[in-house]
DNA sequence: GAAAACTACATGCGCTCGCATCTAATGCGC
DNA sequence: GCGCATTAGATGCGAGCGCATGTAGTTTTC
């Protein structure tokens, strides 16, 4: 206890790792594939699950994103045709979401630059 | 090498571990201080340096945030009282930035804040 | 020593975010 | 069944960010 010089310098020294990563994550897969760091990780749910398409609160869930910002994200995959909207039946209000198979394909290239760059970033150890 | 799930795993859950604890630090900054998370580490470059002035472009290297960022992070501290803004007269492009008593003030109080929300997010090992 | 290249910081712009709020659908009490 | 609270998701709003650019001061080049 008490010891709050380390514990300040562990957050320094995360935040610069994490801000490091984050932002060259952001720009590579931008500029590489046209999505950011948000909207891949948006993908990278939908692509995982089963069943290929979730709710948007289970998304939200999943994903460090305020409802109001992950319905903004799906909205812009969906203006680029990544992802679909489609009404739940069972519960009027509920939408869910889909990848299309655009949205596979972008996500499948996009995912190898995402590997590469936190391997390049993130030791096995640590 | 190759182990793509290893590092993705990693790679979350450093970001849940970060947002988590930015946030909240943000929030409670915010909330019982009147001061963002970047305006605090603001003033505590500020507050750490000898000197207590520093110019724009040290404390830009020391804090992972973009030179327009910080250009506006010192205003907003300046319009609140908490730093000034001295020419530099060796170079007159440049601008010192000086903590205030009202500025040391407020980051000390705010400091316990930060650091007992470290401590309760960061454990001593990891 | 004047013009051109460079540097330090500020600022216009477009974007994303979170918060608060709105709309529409659902469930609950009676 | 009819109101009333609740829930899912969309959206208006204000704020901060990064990029590109603007402005003023400095160095370099010839």
């Amino acid at each position: 206890m008490a010891q709050g010089p380390e514990l300040v310098d562990q957050w320094r020294s995360m935040t610069a790792r994490y801000n490091e990563i984050a932002c060259r994550l952001d720009r590579e897969l931008e500029e590489s594939h046209g999505v950011s760091m948000n909207e891949f990780e948006t993908l990278d749910r939908l692509a995982a699950h089963d069943a290929d398409k979730l709710r948007m609160l289970d998304l939200a869930a999943a994903m460090y994103l305020s409802q109001s910002a992950l319905s903004r994200t799906v909205a812009r995959l969906e203006r680029a045709g990544l992802v679909e909207r489609a009404l739940c039946e069972a519960d009027r209000r509920g939408v869910f979401v889909r990848i299309t198979d655009a949205g596979r394909d972008r996500y499948r290239a996009a995912s190898e630059t995402h590997r590469n760059i936190l391997a390049e970033h993130l030791s096995a150890a640590d």
